[in-house]
DNA sequence: GATGAATGAGCCTTCATTCAT
DNA sequence: GATGAATGAAGGCTCATTCAT
């Protein structure tokens, strides 16, 4: 029973913890980085005033914990999507645009949030580290995987690497516009942007609608 | 001479709202948006506190005249860019990514501070304008010079609205990479990977070295 | 316990809002309107600097509060005077006259204090609401009180009003007096001076030493 | 000609000290003293900044010289008054009476000065003496006028000093009422206010519509 | 004599953090 | 464990005053 009610206790905790991040990530997305106060997040979560430093120690680190768990959840994100895909490079490939366009990660809100971090992060160490390491880690992968559709064609003349690093610039572009101009941005449409620059790269795998089924081949 | 006088006494004030801006700009790049105070401001620009205020009225406008600078030095560059450039399309597009990566607006403390404004931009109505016209302005040039290009050559499945689009996307993935890992970062490589994309979408004009020769077909 | 607790801090929490209204209306006294700052509020009330917007919002409002109080307070005053006193005019027109300059209201900082917010109440429509209907009930009473003291005698050629806001009047000029020149000032002579205007109006009723007994009528 | 020349500077001199004295009777009488700023002043007085202290020294010294002004302002009319006046107390009295309801000194905005003034007067002994000089010189004449008319008639039981503070109150409390509720306030219906005042205590003279002719006593 | 840029002290306010209850 | 009053540092802003031009 009282490893029950310590249970509980432990639920209680993390669940007011999780009800904090969120509200940090709402108070960010809606008042940005320089008016998120503690009280707001507080309020927005419901708990009292001091129940943060309570909690996190200080406001630098519940900002930390915050991109930290924005990261997670992006990289959660494509990790599954690419769990989920079928064995093949080129459905890999859609399998991540697919992800990155997914309102579960690509939310104006959070965003929002990611470009606020990312404003600050040249001058907290911490935030670079994040940062560089949610670039890398995706970059990582979406290159590994252009190599794998470019050995599927006639693609010599083509640098995958580079392929791979326009597009997920060409995602970012795509999601700052979502957050600039959230009125011109179609989710639709992002996807078909980047199946185009994949027909520009890998013709015989891509074209505007996406890819280009391989089977008559066989 | 009292026009003499008026005119020293423009120029003076014109020269201290400047330092002004330059000390805002420093201060945002070593410390961040949220560390950016008017003291530090003031004291970089080796004036008084008071004198922001007397000036710019409040910290607010003086941080919206800061990216407003920023924006124009920015379009000045890739503008006399592409007048000094030959009159064809493919120096046009070299110039316009020779423009990017000059240390004149591809600088890290420059960066920094595009990406704290960046950062900031969806809370704050007047950036989010300036940060759209800043994207709009240069993507317009950048299509079109694409455009253009694509009509010297076979490039009829090429879509050049989407390789303009990546060719922008790419250059602010180096700039961030300029920020987050200056470490890595090399001004001859970034562009490197510039014509290493446009070589990948077009293939007859472009290679990593840069545009290649058409004097040969004449 | 949990309400009991409550209830300490509650009282707790209204004690301090109390201790910093003393001080302002000290501090107002002391130092003016203009002089007085928060800091020297909080300090004057023994508590920290950031606890008056904590508490009061803004200093505006805190001022506010302090003016309603002194209204409260000085309504309160009159209206125990009346009902404390006999049930006949006379007595009741000599209760608010010893109301008015008993020293609970009538001391110089409470003086100064209320002219200072007249002061400001011409800029101010707060001010000026509270000042008005502070000005309006004293004046509603003394009228009716007068009013009942013209009918008990021969005064039909006597205006009633105005004597009542001469009285009135006579009042405020004698607190005047003891804000501006505290040395010629006589609380004893003070009232005196209103019985004999009260007799130059009410000669049945009134001499220069107060009411005059009417039991010989009876 | 070097003489007028320094003449004319001498008035234009006079000239612009007068209009910064009007500028912030007008700045006090809309913005109320705290909002009062130089910078408002010059601005209204159509001069430079810097001007104020030039021809002031200090803005506490211009505030003591506007607030002599308006004291000498009153004081003249009410002497011009006196002079202007048949040779008879009850004609004086009318003719004081008169005077304090002109508009020349009975205006809302001299009004709302004089009492935020008055409401400094407290903590700055300059002002004090000023507010006291003031009412000193006017309850003295006032005085001693009341003193003839009552020697008019058959007055014995009338104390003439305190009649004489009644009034000058009253014609204050009519002064405050134009300051809070000028709405209500008519000038004709003050004087008024007064006669009826002046009838409770001098009947043989005065009435509600001024004073009694007394040619048919003769 | 006049201007207005520049100064710097001081004010109100905000806010992360602490701690008694 | 949770609350919210209290703290105190720091920020933006105002403004009287100074002074070079």
């Amino acid at each position: 029973m009282a490893a029950k009610q310590a249970t509980s206790r432990l639920k209680r905790r993390d669940q007011t913890r999780r009800d904090l991040i969120t509200a940090t990530i709402d108070s960010i997305a809606k008042d940005g980085f320089a008016e998120t106060t503690l009280e707001k997040v507080s309020k927005r979560a419901g708990v009292s005033r001091g129940l943060v430093n309570f909690h996190f120690i200080s406001k630098e680190k519940l900002l930390i914990e915050t991109l930290e768990q924005l990261s997670e959840e992006y990289a959660a994100s494509w990790r599954k999507a690419l769990d989920d895909a079928d064995d093949d490079p080129v459905s890999q490939l859609v399998a991540l645009i697919e992800s990155d366009f997914h309102p579960r990660v690509c939310s104006r809100k959070k965003i929002a949030v990611w470009y606020a971090f990312l404003g600050e992060a040249r001058s907290r160490p911490t935030y670079t580290k994040v940062c560089q390491s949610w670039d890398k880690r995706f970059s990582t992968v979406m290159e590994s995987t252009c190599k794998n559709v470019a050995a599927l064609g006639d693609y010599d003349h083509v640098d995958h690497v580079v392929a791979a690093r326009a597009l997920g610039a060409l995602i970012d572009s795509l999601w700052r516009e979502l957050m600039l101009s959230p009125k011109t941005f179609d989710r639709e449409k992002s996807k078909i942007v980047c199946f185009r620059h994949l027909a520009n790269v890998f013709p015989q795998h891509f074209n505007a609608a996406g890819p280009i089924p391989q089977n008559a081949k066989e």
